[in-house]
RNA sequence: GGGCCGUUAACUCAGUCGGUAGAGUAUCUGCCUUUUAAGCAGAGAGUCGCUGGUUCGAGUCCAGCACGGCCCA
C-alpha cells in the first residue's frame, strides 16, 4: 500500500491514495450494490440487546434452548468472524455487549451466504434465528436471516491488542471506543457520578442552573481566559473561568440552595491534570459556612465511593485510599510544619521563604502577597504528600479575593480545598458579603497585578452593587468533576476521563492522519 | 518553558556492527459445517513522522522540525 498520503490545501486534507485494505473493501460495497444489496439501510427495526439474552438464557443448557422456540433478532458490529466454507461463526456487538452467531449456507439459503461472504469484521449486521448452545458450551444465534445494516469501509485495529497507541485513542475515540472494553466502562461510571451529583443536590433543594458561558468580565478564580468576539456587540468577551460571581447573584436574589455542573475553560497548559475544558461542579448554599460543607463534602463523596467502587476504601494508582468520614482537618500554617517541614517562624519571614524557594528551584517576586509563597511551598512540600483526604484551612485572606475572613484573625479566611491522592479536587469557602470589603479587595488585586496581563484586569462593580443589595451569609464549593471520576475510575490521566480532550491538530501528514475533509460549503 | 522517551504495513510490534524492509493480526486466493486470538497452503501490501547533513551506502549515526507520551517548572 502507499500509506495514506494526505495533501496539504490550505487546511484540508484530501487522500490522494488509499491503502490496499480500504481499496479492497470499496470494491467489495461496490459489488454488494451492484447486486442490489444496501449498504445504509434505513429501515432496521429496533432489535433485541445481546446483552438482555444472555442474561435470560445464559443459564440454559442445550436441552432447553431447543423448548425455546423464539427466534431472537439482533444487530451490531462485527468483531470476530471464524469461516469454514459453508459456515461461520462470528461475534456481534451492541451496546449491551456481544453474543455469538453461527451461519450456515444451508441454512440461510446459498445467494444469502454468498452476500454474507462479502461481509467484513467492523461490519453492522442484523442477524435472527434461534438460539442454541455450541459444543464448547457457548449460547449462539443459529441466523436464519441475516442482513447488512452498516457497510464498514475502513478495517478495525488489530483484534487482540486493539488500539494502543494514546495518541490515536484520544484522536479517533470512536475506535477506542469499539475496540476498548474499559473505555465504555469508564464512561459509564462518569456519566453515573455525575447523575449522583445532580441527584444530591437536588433532592436537598438546591436548583440547579445555567449562568452565563461567555463573561465580560473575567472573574471568579485566577486563571487565563479564552477570549472570543461577539460581532454584533462590537465587544471581547471571554469564555468562563469560573460561574462564582453568578452563582452568588442569585443568592442576592433569593436562591438559598444553587448548583451548577458545567464546563470551565482556562488558556493555561495541558497536562495530565489539566484540560482546557473542564467541568467544575458549584454549589452556594445560604445560612451555612464552609464547615457545613465539609460535612457535606464528605457525605457526597462517601456516597459516590459506596455506589461505584461499593466501599469508601480502595486502591486509586496503586494507593490505598479510605474516604470513610470524618476526614483530616489541617490548617495551611500546620501542614507546611507538620508535612512540609517549614521551620514555623519561617512562615512569616518573606525572606526566608523567598530563599527556601529559590532552593526549590523556584524564583519568585519580592512584592508579591506572602500567602503565594505559602502556596507554592505548599505545592511543593505538602500537596503529593496528601494522598488521604484532607482538608487544609485558614489560607491567607491576600490570596483568597471572594472567601470571608476569619473571625478571630482576619488575616485568613473561613475557606477550605480538599486533597485526595495528592491532588487538588474541591475549593471552598464561607463567602464574603460584605460589599466595602469586597470592594476593597478587588481593587487591591487589580492594583497589584502586573503590567504584563495580557487581559487587563477589572472590577466586577455590579457584583459589588449586588453585595450592597444583600447577600445572605453563605458558603460555597466548586468541585473539580474530571479529578473525581479520575479518583473514582482509577484512571492516571483527565485525558482518560474526558471523550474528546484537547489535542493539537494535525497539520502534516503521517501518524494521527486527518481524515478527509471536504471544504465546507459556504466557509471561507 | 525544560528534560527523557516514542513515531517502521490498516493495527500490535521486531529490526544485530551502517550493507536489498520483517513477524503476527487484518486483507486477497484455495481447502474447510461447532469455532472462539479457529486451522492449513499461498499471495499482495512500506516515502521506516518530516527536512537536511555525514557516508560509496542511512530505518539505523548527527542536526533541526512536527506530533505524542511521561516527568519537571
Amino acid at each position: 500500500m502507499s500509506n495514506e498520503l494526505a495533501e496539504y490545501t490550505g487546511g484540508n486534507y484530501i487522500l490522494s491514495e488509499e491503502s490496499q485494505v480500504i481499496q479492497q473493501r470499496r470494491q467489495k460495497a461496490l459489488e454488494l450494490e451492484q447486486q442490489g444489496i444496501e449498504l445504509f439501510p434505513n429501515d432496521i427495526k429496533k432489535p433485541e440487546r445481546a446483552g438482555a439474552i444472555k442474561k435470560v438464557y445464559g443459564n440454559y443448557d442445550a436441552e432447553d434452548l431447543e423448548k425455546v422456540e423464539d427466534s431472537f433478532r439482533v444487530a451490531g458490529r462485527i468483531m470476530a468472524l471464524r469461516r469454514f466454507g459453508k459456515a461461520a461463526f462470528a461475534n456481534i456487538k451492541d451496546a449491551s455487549g456481544s453474543i455469538q452467531i453461527h451461519v450456515m449456507r444451508d441454512r440461510v439459503g446459498k445467494d444469502v451466504y454468498k452476500i454474507f461472504k462479502k461481509f467484513d469484521i467492523g461490519d453492522l449486521i442484523e442477524v435472527e434465528g434461534r438460539l442454541f448452545r455450541t459444543r464448547t458450551g457457548e449460547l449462539t444465534i443459529e441466523a436464519d436471516r441475516i442482513r447488512l445494516v452498516t457497510k464498514s469501509m475502513r478495517p478495525l485495529p488489530e483484534k487482540y491488542h486493539g488500539i494502543k497507541d494514546k495518541e490515536l485513542r484520544y484522536r479517533r475515540r470512536y475506535e477506542d471506543l469499539v475496540m476498548n472494553e474499559d473505555v465504555l466502562e469508564t464512561f459509564r461510571t462518569r456519566a453515573r457520578i455525575i447523575q449522583m451529583l445532580r441527584t444530591y443536590f437536588v433532592s436537598n433543594g438546591f436548583l440547579e442552573v445555567e449562568t452565563p458561558m461567555m463573561q465580560s468580565i473575567v472573574g471568579g478564580a485566577t486563571a487565563k481566559p479564552f477570549v472570543t468576539h461577539h460581532n454584533a456587540l462590537g465587544i471581547d468577551l471571554f469564555l468562563r473561568i469560573a460561574p462564582e460571581l453568578y452563582l452568588k447573584r442569585l443568592l442576592v436574589g433569593g436562591c438559598e440552595r444553587v448548583f451548577e455542573l458545567n464546563r470551565n475553560f482556562r488558556n493555561e497548559g495541558i497536562s495530565i491534570q489539566h484540560n482546557p475544558e473542564f467541568t467544575m461542579l458549584e454549589f452556594y448554599e445560604a445560612y451555612a459556612t464552609y464547615e457545613d460543607l465539609m460535612v457535606r463534602t464528605e457525605e457526597l463523596f462517601a456516597q459516590i465511593a459506596m455506589d461505584v467502587k461499593g466501599a469508601t476504601r480502595f486502591q486509586y494508582q496503586g494507593m490505598d485510599v479510605d474516604l470513610t468520614p470524618p476526614w483530616k482537618k489541617m490548617t495551611l500554617h500546620q501542614s507546611l510544619v507538620e508535612v512540609g517541614k517549614v521551620p514555623e517562624e519561617e512562615l512569616v519571614d518573606r525572606d526566608a521563604l523567598l530563599a527556601r524557594l529559590s532552593g526549590l528551584g523556584v524564583e519568585m517576586d519580592r512584592d508579591e502577597p506572602l500567602g503565594k509563597y505559602l502556596t507554592k511551598l505548599f505545592d511543593l512540600l505538602v500537596e503529593p504528600n496528601l494522598i488521604q483526604p484532607t482538608f487544609i484551612t485558614r489560607y491567607p485572606t491576600d490570596i483568597s479575593p471572594l472567601a470571608r475572613r476569619n473571625a478571630e484573625n482576619p488575616e485568613v479566611t473561613d475557606r477550605f480545598e480538599l486533597f485526595i491522592t495528592g491532588r487538588e479536587i474541591a475549593n471552598a469557602f464561607s463567602e464574603l458579603n460584605d460589599p466595602r470589603d469586597q470592594k476593597a479587595r478587588f481593587e487591591e488585586q487589580v492594583a497589584n497585578r502586573g503590567d504584563d496581563e495580557e487581559i487587563p484586569p477589572e472590577v466586577d462593580y455590579d457584583y459589588i452593587r449586588a453585595l450592597e443589595i444583600g447577600m445572605p451569609p453563605a458558603a460555597g464549593e466548586g468541585i473539580g468533576v474530571d479529578r473525581l471520576v479520575m479518583l473514582m475510575t482509577d484512571s492516571a490521566s483527565i485525558r482518560d476521563v474526558i471523550l474528546f480532550p484537547q489535542m493539537r491538530p494535525v497539520s502534516s501528514p503521517g501518524k494521527g492522519d486527518a481524515e478527509p475533509v471536504e471544504p465546507v460549503k459556504g466557509s471561507k
